[in-house]
DNA sequence: CTGAAAGCGCTTACAG
DNA sequence: CTGAAAGCGCTTACAG
């Protein structure tokens, strides 16, 4: 193993020299610097990361809590997962990714060895065990995902309080009267999916005043359980033209659901989803939907986190920073039919 | 912070005997273990993981690096990761995820600065430029996709050649003889997707020797070109009574494509597929299909580097360990209809 | 069975 | 502008 000791040697400087060399902290005359730069080239010399992380007490790692869960989609986790590392890459940190189940010992775990810098935490609950030991550990955190109580934590999130109230705003601008929600299964928010309700209840008050008549169902995750909960509903509310899918597996058993009935969007139906548009190319899925910005949460969550890292946040105040939702629109929303 | 000066300085011992009580790797009194580890409860003492892996030059972290390419299905990467970084932590190690494009140079990059103990590199080409920074690493590791030269590499993978020769056979068995093949993108296979190959070249072989003639056809990535690709296809074998899909996309689409043509599987057409459960099971796909087995081969390839990195693989030769195709029954094959 | 000391490979005050 | 030395928190021969 090649070290700065060889550097140093092979340049003809003393360690401390070679190490100043290459970090930049204090001027070096130019001709030691080519000296030591062309050594460090001919060595093929990498620093090494437990002795740096020794010495200076900084890691350049996130550490990176994802959160599977049965009954939620969990391709869509892939995308903030790509978010978060990308970004993170980008800004010189590299990503430990921890999958356990117990996310609070995982975190803690973590965080005493010293192995990270800080944390990204992805699918946050309404009461999330994880955010007590957040709040103890010597690194900050970001979060992708509102909890109940954000206090003393970065919190980033799609805005699905505007969101809900979007797709009602939408569909009454163009006329419609009725409509039916479908939501993700019941279990999700008693696990603490807070997003399922903060959507559902502002699309709720939305609806009331605007006086649109609003059905809400708490769907299924998987198919064929949610396709036949699609032609209950349909057949449930006749008189509904439009539909809200915040419900992947939803989504995609729309298409069907659809043409075995003859009917087609928007011609007899308005549809708004709220899935990522790599889910909707994937599955060609027709639907305007609201996408999900794990994209754009990732990278947010990401900066606010290297700012607090390095010191150049606020520390007084933290953020709760709620993405502003936006509709992709894929031509799935009209005036409702004419009935004759 | 708290070190294991502290420990000592509570229990009462020196540094030396703190460290072996805690490593077991000395005998000591059980009196002293005792007070060490009431010392350890106390204080909350972790050790530090930086200066652990500067001293003993072990990380107990594994570096895992996705390969995340356009036109292929990205949701089933998430199996695979998750494979790794599960098996992993249950035998003690982290994971560091890389998914940045340049994988060799990240390879390079965490091999020289000492983060990892050993590598495992997922969807690994034909002509893998990662190959050869691995080689002349030093720390070892396990390939999950077969390349053209896996020499000194433990390499896992499905065995695609048995996998081809099965799905031909098994419809020939019960009485087809004329099938329809669709692989991924030719792109994916362009890219060094040797699987892609593997595969079909096996099922044509298979089939010239059992006298079926198989249509081969590289069909599109995503809805709703593979859609039409699949409807010109059977308009084009319209007496093809059996359909073999090596392509997720495909697979989604079949149940529209059928259904608008009033045909159905098994009754109309025999359909094998080759996707991991969890894919059949989010969007309900009612084909029987060879597993990917992601979750098999994510614990074989940590498994065996664990092996290697503990020094307890046969250091004289390496593995390339090929997993048996296994086909889950969901009943889309049968007889193919009587004509009349 | 236990302790004092050296060393892993860095960085960074301290001196010049 | 440069060097000798201490220190980060561990582990592990070396001595007893």
């Amino acid at each position: 193993m090649v070290t700065i000791g060889d550097v140093a040697r092979v340049a003809g400087v003393s360690r401390s020299t070679a190490s100043y060399a290459l970090s930049g902290k204090r001027s070096i005359s130019a001709e030691v610097r080519q000296k030591v730069e062309q050594a460090v080239q001919n060595l093929g010399y990498t620093p090494n990361a437990g002795a740096k992380a020794l010495a200076t007490s900084q890691t350049k790692v996130l550490g990176l809590l994802a959160r599977f869960l049965e009954d939620e989609f969990a391709p869509a986790m892939l995308q903030y997962i790509l978010g978060v590392t990308n970004r993170a890459r980008e800004a010189g940190y590299d990503t430990l990714l921890l999958t356990e189940e117990d996310g609070a010992s995982a975190l803690k775990r973590i965080s005493d060895s010293r192995m990270v810098d800080g944390f990204i935490l992805l699918n946050v609950a309404e009461n999330d065990d994880r955010l007590g030991i957040l709040r103890d550990a010597a690194q900050p955190g970001s979060l992708v995902g509102l909890p109940g109580d954000p206090t003393g934590i970065d919190v980033f999130d799609l805005d699905f309080v505007t969101a809900g109230r979007l797709m009602v705003e939408t569909l009454h601008a163009l006329g419609h009267r009725e409509l039916i929600l479908v939501s993700q299964p019941e279990h999700v928010l008693e696990r603490g999916g807070a997003y399922v309700w903060r959507l559902a209840n502002a699309a709720q008050e939305r609806a009331a005043e605007l006086g649109v008549e609003l059905h809400h169902h708490f769907g299924s995750s998987s198919q064929p359980e949610i396709g036949g909960e699609l032609v209950g509903l349909l057949d449930a509310h006749p008189s509904a033209t439009g539909l809200l899918l915040n419900n992947e597996a939803a989504a995609a058993a729309l298409p069907n659901v659809l043409q075995s009935r003859g009917l087609s969007a928007p011609a007899d139906i308005s549809v708004i989803g709220r899935y990522s548009d790599d889910f909707a190319r994937t599955f060609s899925l027709p639907y305007s939907a609201i996408d999900s910005a794990a994209d754009e949460l990732g990278r947010l969550a990401v900066e606010h986190l290297i700012s607090r890292i390095e010191g150049t946040a606020d520390a007084e105040s933290t953020v709760v920073d709620l993405v502003a939702p936006r509709i992709d629109d894929r031509g799935s929303t009209a005036v409702p039919p004419t009935r004759h």
